[in-house]
DNA sequence: CAAGTCAGCGCAATCGATGAAGCAAGATTG
DNA sequence: CAATCTTGCTTCATCGATTGCGCTGACTTG
């Protein structure tokens, strides 16, 4: 039972000071448990403590971190919350920052420019001592964000160049999955030609690399990727649905695989797969860059690649707990197959 | 191009009284919009705004709020990121924050209810105006310490007795769902029973709830649910494959359907399903209180609820809007079939 | 020209927590 | 018993931004 202060100003270090006939100082040593160093007598420690608990007193911590010097607080811009991912990103993150005893703070961007900078400057008031930038569509301009409040940063998943980054090995991943697709293709329609790609946008550097890797698995079997194939329409599910429904329209020749960018878009793709009748042993051969558990059961035999995001906090957290930062770019090699949790 | 203060201290409006020649208070009221209020002329309006650019000066947050008397940060906890209507819950919810000029802080608590109250008490002392608890096992121990702290909290996804909660219609939603699972079973195995019900925890208020419009929608085919087939493992996917098996097992008869109780407990199912070899024409007809896009795809026809969590928000915000709290149950009845996005 | 008005700004207190420095008793030492 | 330590506090400045109040000088008015 807690007797509240009726519905006016928050308890203060003051008000509990005053009750237990002592000083603001005394129960601030207390409560932040310097109390031992001050040389507070564990018996008024006792009666501040209770008397915190009964007025149910929570620190003010912007107070408190104005006059620390050390925030502990650590921010993230994410795109959106709406694959795996991204969520595993995010949770592994959080309880990354916990463990060191920092307090993440997240924020979702949409994919949308203005936000991921008013995100950041966002952050950047909130004295975060790491911001580390998710995705983002213009690293750099974070990173020049940053550095002009003197707040360090990282980049994740797409690389900056003027940050360290931490960013899956796309070309590796892409290749590998590609050849995949191909030996599909090929069991399935005798032929690995022609392979589309779709998703992601052209101008970032993941989906320039995955068509790279796309591109050197296709030469590996004496193949050219015809850039008419190459559907990098953004990431959006709606956006590979109706690009699909295009391309069909342009009596191009249809696929024997496909190269889905992201599970987002693999949901456009499965669509107009569905709606077009394509299911079934006649199916072009489908490989996503990205994992779902979902996708894993849906009997096509899709082909996965999983990003490996503890792998991938690891080397951010790493860079965190050196303090100061590389300027790299590291590459985590994802993982095949239907590798669970 | 930005004059860095040389990787010492940030820029504060000090700094720039002093190299506009003007005091500290005509800084903070240009920057902070005021200036027209306290009748600061234009040019100097203009040239602190310029000097602030070049310095890359950001408001420090702590420091303003703490003198302000509101925060405009809005917290919120939720259990985790790996499935869609969490991620939805999250998305919009920060969409509609910003869109009032508050600033979302939100933290995962991976369904644990120690992280819960830690992250709570957290977000009380960064002085959030209001805390939303997403889900939490424990509901009126978060009302309590907000209380507690002069914080106003309501609940969403799951109810609480102390707050308002915004939740689904989860009777409704369950009974009908109950009822397309049975109409899907008639057709595929010519009877309704048994019915096997598989996720969640029978401590949940929601999974209750659930539970009872299962009964009730037997109960209007004239069937009766043995608690034998009540399997309230929890939500992990580990979970509710181990418990199928155990059921498998026990020698009860196999079930002609399934009442899932969440996309990530579907997981599980679906992998024992495939294990077994339940899929295809023989397979059990499932349902699943949830949405997910590629269970949609997933082809053996399983039926899904999936709740309306703008609406749910929309609620949630009409309640923070309107200021104060009524002691109220919301129901938000879910939408059905394969509504998109 | 005295009195009043007003634009334009500065001063200083304040928000709550922190910690260096200081101070008053009692305990210990020589 | 005086000198020195130790214990257990208190005092006060500080973090950076905000804001009520007041000051100055230019301008207007009767």
């Amino acid at each position: 039972m807690s007797t509240r202060n009726r519905q006016s100003k928050k308890t203060t270090i003051y008000d509990i000071a005053e009750l237990a006939s002592t000083s603001a100082s005394a129960v601030s040593a207390v409560l932040n448990g310097t109390w031992k160093k001050r040389r507070i007598s564990a018996t008024l420690a006792e009666k501040v403590t209770r008397i915190a608990e009964e007025q149910g007193y929570a620190v003010n911590m912007q107070a408190s971190l104005l006059r620390r010097e050390k925030s502990r607080i650590i921010g993230m811009i994410v795109p959106k919350y709406d694959n795996r991912y991204f969520g595993s990103i995010v949770e592994t993150f959080e309880a990354m920052a916990r463990e060191r005893g920092l307090f993440p703070v997240i924020t979702c961007t949409q994919r949308d420019p203005e936000l991921e900078v008013e995100a950041a400057r966002e952050l950047v008031s909130y004295q975060v001592e790491w911001l580390v930038a998710t995705g983002a569509t213009d690293p750099d301009r974070i990173t020049a964000l940053c550095a002009a409040a003197g707040v360090r940063s990282l980049n994740l998943d797409l690389p900056g160049a003027r940050a360290p980054s931490v960013i899956s090995d796309n070309y590796g991943g892409a290749h590998a999955l590609t050849r995949r697709i191909i030996a599909n293709a090929k069991r399935r329609h005798g032929r690995a030609a022609p392979l589309i790609f779709i998703g992601g946008r052209g101008s970032d550097h993941n989906t320039r690399e995955r068509v790279r890797g796309f591109r050197s698995a296709l030469a590996g079997e004496g193949l050219e990727a015809d850039d008419r194939f190459i559907l990098t329409c953004g990431y959006a599910a709606e956006k590979s649905e109706t690009a699909l429904q295009r391309f069909a329209e342009s009596g191009l020749e249809a696929p024997v695989g496909m190269f889905v960018n992201s599970t987002i878009s693999l949901e456009g793709v499965m669509r107009w797969v569905i709606r077009s009748g394509l299911g079934g042993p006649q199916a072009p051969a489908m490989g996503c860059f990205d994992w779902d558990p979902f996708v894993a059961l849906l009997g096509d035999g899709i082909e996965m690649v999983r990003q490996n995001v503890p792998a991938m906090l690891n080397a951010v957290f790493s860079i965190i707990d050196r303090g100061e930062a590389p300027q790299a770019l590291i590459e985590i090699p994802p993982l095949h197959g239907d590798a669970q949790n």
